[in-house]
DNA sequence: AAAGATTGAAATTTCAATCTTG
DNA sequence: CAAGATTGAAATTTCAATCTTT
C-alpha cells in the first residue's frame, strides 16, 4: 500500500482514495487465508454470478483489465486448481473459464470474508448516512 | 485497472474499492501529462508541506510504504531531477530527500491537476453531504 | 544487537508484438 | 484484415537478505 500522502491536504480526493487504499489493504489481507487475492476473488465472482463459463476477454472486460493480465490471472488460477480451461465449443479462438468444485468452495470462503469486512466497515454508520454514500460512490464508479 | 467485480455483490465495501478504482484511474491518467504517479506527487507533497528534507524512512512512513520501495521510489524521482539526496547531517545512516526548484514546478502542476480532479469528483453535492461524506471517509482511512 | 538504507528477487499489472482462427 | 489469446518485456510494489552506522 503506496502512495498517497496522509496529511498535507485537504482534497476530498485524497481522503477518498487514502480511506479505499485503506479498506483495500485490510479486504486483501483478511482474504490472505484463504489463499485469494481481490483480483482472483473477482473472477471466481463473475463465473459463480454468471452461471456459466465465460471466456477470458469477457471475464478482463468484466474485471476492467487487460486481456493480458487475464491470462495471467487464469494460469494462476488454475495452477491453484480454481478454475480450468476449456475450449469454446464454437470459436477456437476462444477460450473458456470454467470454476471447480475447490474454485467454489474458495469462492464461498472468500466471499464470506468479504461480507464480514463489509459488516465492519459500515459498522456504527446510519442508514441516511449509508445511503448517501452510496450515491456517492454510484455516481463516481459510473464514470461521473 | 483490475481486480473488482463490477456486477453481482451487492456489498458497499465492493462498491466502495470500485469506486475509487475509477477515481484512482481518472486521477493518474489525469497526471500523466506531468510525468508524475499518485505516488510521485505523494512524495513532492510531503517534502512541499514540511518545508523541509525528510529522510527516507520518514517519508515511507508517510506514505505509508516499506523502506525498499522508498529507496526506488526516490531513484526514480531524482532520476526526473525532481529530488536529490543529500547526507543527514548528524546520522551518517540517514539520508536526506531534498526536493528541487524542477520538483517544485512539477508538484505546483500536479496539484493544479489533482484539485481539478477534486471538484469533479465532489460537483453536484452539497457541503452538508461532503463534511458527512468526509467524516466516513476519515473513520475508514484512520484505521477503523 | 538495532536502525536506516539498499540490493536482488518475486508478484502483479500493463504494453507491444505475435500467433491462430475467423 | 479483425478478434481472441498468448508471450516477453517494462513498471511498480513488497519481501528477504545485506551492508553501514549507531
Amino acid at each position: 500500500m503506496c502512495g498517497l500522502a496522509k496529511k498535507g491536504t485537504n482534497l476530498f480526493l485524497i481522503t477518498f482514495l487514502r480511506a479505499a487504499q485503506r479498506a483495500e489493504a485490510r479486504a486483501e489481507m483478511a482474504l490472505g487465508e484463504t489463499g485469494l487475492s481481490l483480483a482472483k476473488l473477482g473472477v471466481l465472482n463473475h463465473l459463480v454470478e454468471s452461471g456459466e463459463p465465460l471466456t477470458l476477454g469477457e471475464l478482463a472486460g468484466r474485471i476492467s483489465c487487460v486481456k493480458s493480465n487475464m491470462t495471467q490471472l487464469i494460469d494462476r488460477l488454475e495452477g491453484d486448481g480454481l478454475v480450468a480451461r476449456v475450449d469454446h465449443p464454437a470459436d477456437r479462438r476462444s477460450v473458456h473459464a470454467v470454476i471447480t468444485e475447490e474454485g467454489r468452495r474458495r469462492y464461498a470462503a472468500g466471499a464470506k470474508i468479504m461480507a464480514e469486512q463489509d459488516k465492519e466497515l459500515i459498522k456504527g454508520f446510519k442508514v441516511a448516512e449509508l445511503k448517501q454514500l452510496h450515491a456517492f460512490l454510484e455516481r463516481v464508479g459510473d464514470g461521473g
